[in-house]
DNA sequence: TAAAAAGTTTAGACTTGTCTAAAAAAATAA
DNA sequence: TTATTTTTTTAGACAAGTCTAAACTTTTTA
């Protein structure tokens, strides 16, 4: 079907098209850790093969059919990451290098499988929505805990930063998804923000506060 | 660590190994659906990396290297097997081609987690028996059916023949792993051979008796 | 034990995906 | 609106894995 860069390539053209409309080639390079020069090779390739729309130096697009297997991919990351999670136990910092991987599986019908053997579940661990065997799942807009004011509380629902380090640092102070929080205080002096969780109150950096999400 | 190809290779000469001691470049090459000149290419690539013992036009057989990488490899072949049919409920004649993909993929952590998830299966679906975490596992022998004569018995323990064909067959006429059989008559004609099994009696030919095998 | 057949290796080519260096285009600054 | 900087593409090369055709070894047969 689809080679492994190929499906690489596609997947990362999908989340860089979150942030901006076209996607550049020095965009896609830094995601994928390659060379601008080798981007532009498989450019070449994936437009031929109607997955993306490419016009030299006007950066890209993905096809409806591009998109498609985007998301197929994405719902495998994550279905596989739900598995390792909930089934063999790893902790959520631990299981996207090993999805990386699984995502390139190439069974339908193991994923839908899969699927249905964990329940249909609608969030990967670190809260990203699961596309169903269509492609679709429902897109909730999440904000960052750093939009708040004070008093003002929400859901933690998602992460911007998925490194391990972050996520790590996240469960030590149990800043984990499905807290309620609460926004106690804003210090002016570096905007870091003192949060109410559950019975106790913990300081979290503009930083931190930037890529925590939560619900709207 | 070791490409896809070479931990084909490896698992190949494996499994050519358990028959001749010596394995040749054509038995390779048909094994792989490939080409002879391919093979020697790669041999040269595994005795370069010490992982097989090489000598022109002699055959190779795998250094204990080589060895441990081709059992690791096999081990996750059978246990994601296990995994297919035992908790999302595939057939068994339905997942061999996909554990071809799943056996590859890297994480040692993953496959012990697997391994405990499913509570240490000893036998894949087909009876193989699945190697543990250091490559060890029982070498019990099995035989065919083939070799029993009247009145003699056994229990279903493994297949010679792994294709979804004979795998459909055998299910269908209830021949599947443990199940008790007894040979009541052997046809002088053809050596086709009439069994008991639980309540009814099966008629199978001496091609099915030679490839399914009875714990001896 | 020499000739024929079978099996294996070498030589040279091709594909995929990658890279560096240089050229070309686009964006930004003066 | 030129000149400079940044971004992107092209040109040419390389590694992995594969192939066909030809050359070699080894084995078998007569
Ligand atoms: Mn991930
Ligand atoms: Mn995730
Ligand atoms: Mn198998
Ligand atoms: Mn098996």
């Amino acid at each position: 079907m689809n080679t492994l860069a190929e499906e690489n390539y596609l997947k990362s053209i999908y989340h860089l098209s979150l942030n901006d409309v076209n996607v550049s080639t020095n965009q896609i390079a830094a995601a994928l850790n390659t060379k601008a020069a080798s981007v532009t090779d498989m450019l070449k390739k994936l437009a031929d093969k109607a997955l993306i729309n490419y016009a030299k130096y006007q950066g890209v697009t993905l096809t409806a059919a591009g998109e498609k297997i985007a998301l197929h991919i994405i719902r495998k990351h994550r279905l596989w990451e739900y598995f390792l999670v909930e089934k063999l136990h790893f902790k959520w910092d631990e299981v996207h290098e090993m999805a990386e991987e699984m995502e390139h599986i190439s069974s339908i019908e193991l994923i839908d499988r899969l699927d249905k053997f964990m329940d249909y579940p609608k969030h990967d661990p670190h809260g990203d929505p699961i596309p169903d065997r269509n492609g679709n799942f429902k897109k909730y807009e999440l904000k960052p805990i750093a939009a708040l004011n004070v008093n003002e509380n929400g859901i933690i629902s998602g992460v911007r930063d998925h490194s391990p380090a972050f996520l790590q640092y996240l469960e030590k102070q149990q800043l984990t998804i499905g807290k309620k929080i609460k926004v106690t205080e804003i210090i002016d002096y570096d905007l870091s923000m003192i949060l109410q969780v559950e019975q106790t109150e913990i300081h979290i950096s503009r930083e931190v506060a930037k890529n925590l999400l939560i619900a709207i």
